[in-house]
DNA sequence: CCAATATCGGAAGAATCTTCCATGCGAGCA
DNA sequence: TGCTCGCATGGAAGATTCTTCCGATATTGG
């Protein structure tokens, strides 16, 4: 189970991932080999964790989460503790979408959904600049959606 | 057709998100409804757009796209044309996943998926400052990724 | 209170999934 | 070369699911 993906393998992950619904019957015809066998190789695809799992795209303005923000976070100080309280802490807030420890000016980057302007002020008051150890907080406001989570080239 | 989403319409979706594979069968016995309404519901939720699309999520490590890395960017000039051409070009390259427009210190953010560093710095040599109007880039590398495309929470 | 409209669940034919089995291909070896 | 073993493949068939039509029920508006 360990053979490397072969044409066929990468494929057929590119068509699932820009389409999540076709049938087995459907992508065993895109890549021109037998209902039996696709099947096969998607289950492989799934039991080896190259997908990972399907996921439905909600329409965010649907579902009044329109607004998108982003915030750069620094923290009092860098010690393994005071990361690890952070993290606990952002995997509760479910409207944070990202949330990356980088190098370089900042200590975490976050990726924020809510309804509006007005949200995020009274969320970032409430909650960000209230997350454990934070020093300071620096907002950029999403003005356009150039790309948003594109998916994966390979 | 435009009938705001009810308890069992929202909670479909939430399933969904959670899980695009979902059978129709399985989706109606969930939310208890007949599998006959909730082809309906769920046809009705692509129809109208609350689900954009269903995507299977490739897991970047299994095809080389393990590094992440998120840059910030400032142009030289301001204008709309300025904008548009950067934006165009951005359009074009693949291993950018997100391109923001943003109110603060930088113009736009890129959230970046490439193999590893040397790609990356590779790629931002050859074409993220070779990017039409970029006078400089803030490069963040992303050391340890703590959520990564949540789930929208609505 | 009635009519119009929308939504529902049951049912059934069509399509699909899932698995078993025999065949064929290629690697390794004498 | 000729042999065997291992593995991937496609066909077939029962089980499941999808998709749509239908009549019944609930909701809305006059």
């Amino acid at each position: 189970m360990r053979a490397p993906l072969d044409r066929i393998d990468l494929k057929m992950l590119r068509l699932l991932q820009d389409n999540g619904r076709l049938t087995n019957a459907e992508l065993a015809q895109s890549v021109a080999v037998s209902p039996a066998t696709c099947h096969r190789r998607t289950q492989r695809l799934f039991d080896e964790g190259y997908i990972s799992h399907v996921r439905a795209v909600v329409t965010p303005q649907k579902v009044d989460r329109g607004a998108l923000v982003m915030v750069g976070v620094v923290l009092d100080r860098s010690t393994p503790e005071s990361f690890a309280d952070f993290e606990k802490a952002v995997a509760k807030l479910k409207f944070i979408l990202d949330c990356h420890l980088v190098a370089g000016d900042f200590d975490y980057f976050l990726k924020i959904r809510v309804g509006d302007m007005a949200d995020f002020n009274r969320i970032h008051g409430d909650q960000l600049i209230a997350l454990p150890g934070v020093r300071q907080t620096r907002t950029f406001f999403v003005m356009k959606e150039v790309v948003d989570n594109a998916p994966l080239d390979f």
